[in-house]
DNA sequence: TAATAACCGAGACGGTACGTCGTGTCTTTAA
DNA sequence: TTAAAGACACGACGTACCGTCTCGGTTATTA
């Protein structure tokens, strides 16, 4: 069944690790996803290609880790509560637009959305690490919203993260929309609306 | 500064045309976008590359032309209008639904969805020739429903239709979750109770 | 039965082909032959590297073509027949010495005859292709001796021949021993002895 | 100077020296030569490929070493010498002859006479090692036939002895015809005639 | 009605990158 | 302290496609 011979992994060379990554999260900002090749990594780090191939099965697996890393440092610890839901939600997601509008981020964000779109493996992997934590702090917080009595007890709160977030990560990333703090404070607004509980 | 010859259209073959896009749709079901090649395409299609090449700048071009001309058969003869606006949308939804759990749609869709991400170029051209003609007969329903006064004054219509479209293509395309019709009815009571007129 | 699509020879650049014969044969004489690679070969050509693979089984095969080029050229047009069989090989042995001293010889010549020591589908066509011509006209030229009367009429000629060239070529592909005119000189006598009509 | 760290060999394993050996004579028999490597030999042998490295430089010093031990075992007690020099040398040379057309001689020979050809170094070894004795039995028992006045005093036996071995070898070697008994009778008859006292 | 353009199928070409294999060096683990 | 195991940087392998470029061979106007 193990067809792989399964590389030593306390064996693994740290800073070649780190040297990919590097290499990787340069690169696919310099010349994009498309252009961005193994060879190119492995040639960047210093590395050879089949230290590459050893650890990571494709590139977008490679650009996953490398971003993955960034990302978990920056990883969030809850979102405010200040008892105020709706100013909350505009603040972080003001925030996370100006974010998303930093180039930095844009090609490997891009770049991971797309492959996982054809990539069904992937896409697991990149939604389990990267996008269900960010989604989750949003049903924690609309949560401790329901239960102080803002919200309506029968809404269903991942739904609602839904509704909040899917609209604005659909525009980023097809380009359909502009990522306005005008556009977040509407969306904000006629959201919780909804999730309101009825008179 | 004309550095394209600029094909004479009227000359084009038609039957290679759709020999083209016979061949770039079987072929993106059968080994997916990532290993659709314009060499694939010409052979499956019996054709030469620079038939291809002369016409289409790239292979997303191609299929988005082919998928463009299948879907466009399909399209747009606007939402139904019984008057009960929430049931008009779960119908539509609903079998919205269905269609994008079919396999024949699958692998165009997410491959022009995915190269759009990397392509701003692209990008524009999906949205506003697949995309944006869906999105706007939400839109003028809800437009309709508005000014039947079954929708508050004050609602900006666009985000309303994003609130719905978005958590449904994005749980598609990312794979975040399923396309139920229970996730499509609780989608719609939740947005429209904050679309409503406030009492 | 083919599997190889057999590429149309009559479409064949016949630039790419001297070019390839050109930096084959420069570079066997500077890296020496278990150094050239196909790679450098197309490199230093200025062509690609499946132009190559096109044409070619190996790099072996690619040597044998280009140094067969060059070798046709000098082909022989027969041994000289002054009458004295003796001093007409020797002659033309102590030539064929100086020959193989020279270093632009050598590198190709070595191991072409290396490489069908171990491939004996090449060695088939570098013996008829090279080595078989060069036989027959010492086969030849002792047939007339022996015609003459100056041979006896029993001898295998072809041994004769071989007698003659294999410690030639022995002492050179082996390197058990100098290519001197004296040893030429040496050779032929004790060979022409064996061959000459008893009293 | 000294840039290597000089190994110790008397703490050298010979279970290992013997592994090496058996798997790169195993080997070369069923890979051929251009395939056998020091990674293939080090795993059949159950061995560390630094223990190939610290001891010989090169694959075809492995083979060397290897197909020497072998042969060495098998060499040299001289020639018969029965007083009839053609017969002798008639009855050693068709056992040779046996003995080349035997598969498991063929792979080793072949591929040291090979890398011979393209390397110096490893042919004066090759040659002096395996080839010379061998070389030398047949010119001791020329000196003892030209002592008993059977051959011609002036004879240059080195020379003698080529022209009996090299056509021997050179047609196995190229493969420029078959070694029968036969072809060894002519051959010997021939040659001893150039070799005799003149009348 | 011939000539003369274009598109067309075909596929060779110079390239780039692929993913794999072997090299020779170096380090870690276990006897 | 030595040897197995194997990760590493490197370089070449042989293959697949890229996008460009002829090559005949149909069409399908234009002279």
């Amino acid at each position: 069944m193990a067809n792989k011979p399964a590389p030593d992994a306390s064996r693994r060379s740290e800073r070649s690790r780190r040297a990919i990554f590097d290499a990787a999260l340069a690169l696919v900002g310099e010349v994009g996803y498309d252009k961005l090749t193994i060879e190119g990594i492995a040639a960047r780090a210093g590395v050879g290609k089949q230290t590459i191939y050893r650890w990571w099965p494709s590139k977008a697996a490679v650009l996953l880790d490398a971003f993955g890393s960034v990302v978990e440092e920056y990883d969030q610890v809850g979102l405010p509560d200040t008892g105020d839901l709706a100013a909350d939600l505009k603040t972080v997601l003001r925030a996370t637009a100006d974010e998303f509008n930093d180039a930095a981020w844009q090609a490997p964000y891009r770049a991971l959305a797309a492959a996982g779109a054809n990539d069904e493996e992937l896409s697991r992997t990149f939604v389990g690490r990267l996008m269900e934590p960010g989604t989750r702090v949003y049903v924690d917080r609309l949560r401790a919203a329901q239960e102080a009595g803002e919200l309506d007890p029968d809404i269903d709160l991942r739904i609602g993260a839904e509704m909040l977030l899917s609209p604005f990560s659909q525009r980023w990333l097809m380009r359909t929309g502009e990522l306005t703090h005008a556009f977040v404070d509407t969306l904000v607004d006629q959201v919780l609306r909804g999730l309101r509980p009825r008179d």
